[in-house]
DNA sequence: CTTGCTTACGAGACTCGTAATAATT
DNA sequence: AATTATTACGAGTCTCGTAAGCAAG
């Protein structure tokens, strides 16, 4: 038994029972991958997989508790080449961030700039993409960090730790009569088109169930994933907008107006994901530090600690 | 990397950083463990061991934390293994139980005798110590379940289970004045000869908390490990004992009478410790379920399962 | 001078890639 | 017919054991 066999069978896992296409990502051969299971098979005394013939079928009972144990097994090993990494080079390496547009475009560049000021050495690479995605990301270790306002709670294999708490604001076209409609009501708001996020983006779902406890019905005439597109419709008069409040730059958006919403919908909660069990790098700390300033080494390391609770 | 030379590594550490020792131990030789070690140092890029010429003196701080996942990883190596056995043959292997002689003399063997008759391909073995070394071959992954009713929860690599609660009894030689004396006190009893456990023993520490709650001095004149040697002294009329209430076996100690003492000394309570994170055989599930009836395979996995909060 | 780590070297095992084979869709 | 897994085989590498060297206590 060695550690390659288990990566063999975890990228076999990962393309869908594939030996082939597990061997490509690899860069090996199908030939090498199929008699290293065959051998892993016959040293552990049990079938992994369920063969019709030459076609490999499914995971036996046995097999997949393997795999899981095998998943944990290479994480660990993983880890062993960060801690390596970490101390040969303290301030070398790659921080991979994954998020959703909103983070990347209007939350994240400060502490970016800052960050590879710091840390020139470092490659940072964000990955843009929704929050499943992002989560998704973090859980197969393709990124050091998620940070998204949504779904990141959902995944046993992450421990989550909230950043910053954000409302949504309204932006108009300049002269808009709401801007001179007195305090803002949801009724108000439902009597003009709305232009807002897509479902599962940036605390839509907030917006809908304030509307639906109020009894309002909204009307939404174009959702968005990014605030831009929004922003752009605003302008052009389709409707009014309704965005997080930090994507709204006064000095930018020269051709818009904003109204605090802070009454009428519910606080949203950004929050930033790290694999369970995964070594952090001490830049990966200083990241987060940079991002979200309460959240210091300590603080991190403590919730690493105490959320292994429910793992597996 | 491979799984050997960390396995190495571990073995060095386990004995206190001598080559040599481990080398014995894993029926190798020197030179190759010497070797895999620097190139594992090598390919990790950091040194694992500081040396003094050419002694090994101690860990560097990377090398700690090295050594903290290769044994993380090496416990699911392990796992994968016995996923292996216990489908390969449900119901042959080994299952060895570390405990004291209290519980293996008067509590295991009903227990003992119908697991063997259920599972006649399992080597049962029962390794007797104290209830640190209890502890600590639980921790070393020597046994599978550690039996005791003191210190095991002091191990945040274990996750312990209650199995039985029990108290003190008081035994006499025949004709004892005590037996006719009515009501015990602990005044009364501090006015003959005592002969009981040694400290760290069989709930030797409630004993002698009771005593101290109360202000009154015992007169302790021996002390045993194991309630035979008690049992024998009190015999030959040099005290009176107080034991563990299951090891009076009225059929036997038929030179012996004895009184509860429930209401002089709180409970004690007889704990099993599981290590950590590992694969648990389904014959084991089934021995605690023989011990403890109510530890159902259920609770033992929830119990696992939840506990993993406060690991490493 | 004994203990204990490292270097040198060679035998054997193992891994992996290419090519051929066989089975499934 | 095309895709995909297995078997066969050979080159290169790696592991491990023996023997020799050398530093520390």
């Amino acid at each position: 038994m060695n550690i390659q066999q288990l990566r063999y069978l975890q990228e076999i896992v990962r393309h869908d029972l594939n030996i082939s296409q597990a061997a490509e990502t690899l860069y090996t051969s199908q030939p090498g991958i199929s008699k290293q299971i065959r051998q892993l098979e016959e040293e552990l005394g049990i079938e992994i997989f369920v063969r019709n013939g030459k076609r490999i079928a499914s995971m036996t009972e046995p097999g997949q508790q393997i795999l899981e144990i095998a998943q944990r097994l290479l994480l660990e090993a993983d880890n062993l080449k960060r801690v390596g990494q970490e101390f040969r080079s303290q301030d070398t390496g790659t921080l991979t961030i994954a998020t959703t547009h909103t983070q990347a475009r209007y939350a994240l560049p400060l502490a970016v700039k800052r960050f590879i000021q710091r840390y020139p050495g470092v490659k940072l690479n964000l990955h843009q993409g929704n929050p499943t995605q992002v989560a998704e990301q973090a859980l197969r270790g393709e990124a050091d960090i998620a940070i998204a306002t949504e779904t990141l709670d959902q995944y046993d294999e992450l421990v989550t730790l909230p950043c910053y708490e954000w409302h949504h604001c309204l932006i108009t076209p300049l002269g808009h009569p709401l801007l001179e409609a007195g305090e803002m009501t949801l009724e108000k708001l439902a009597g003009y088109p709305l232009i807002t996020y897509d479902a599962a983006f940036s605390g839509r779902g907030k917006i809908d169930q304030a509307f639906r406890a109020a009894g309002v019905a909204p009307n939404i005439v174009l959702t968005a994933i990014d605030t831009d597109v929004i922003k752009t419709y605003v302008e052009l008069g389709l409707g009014v907008g309704l965005i997080a409040e930090m994507a709204y730059l006064p000095e930018r958006d020269m051709q818009l107006r904003s109204l605090p919403l802070k009454h009428l919908f519910p606080a949203n909660v950004t929050r930033l994901a790290l694999r369970r069990n995964e070594f952090v790098r001490g830049y990966t700390y200083h990241f987060i530090e940079l991002f979200a300033p309460q959240l210091t080494r300590e603080i991190v390391l403590e919730a690493l600690r105490k959320t292994k609770a429910a793992d597996q």
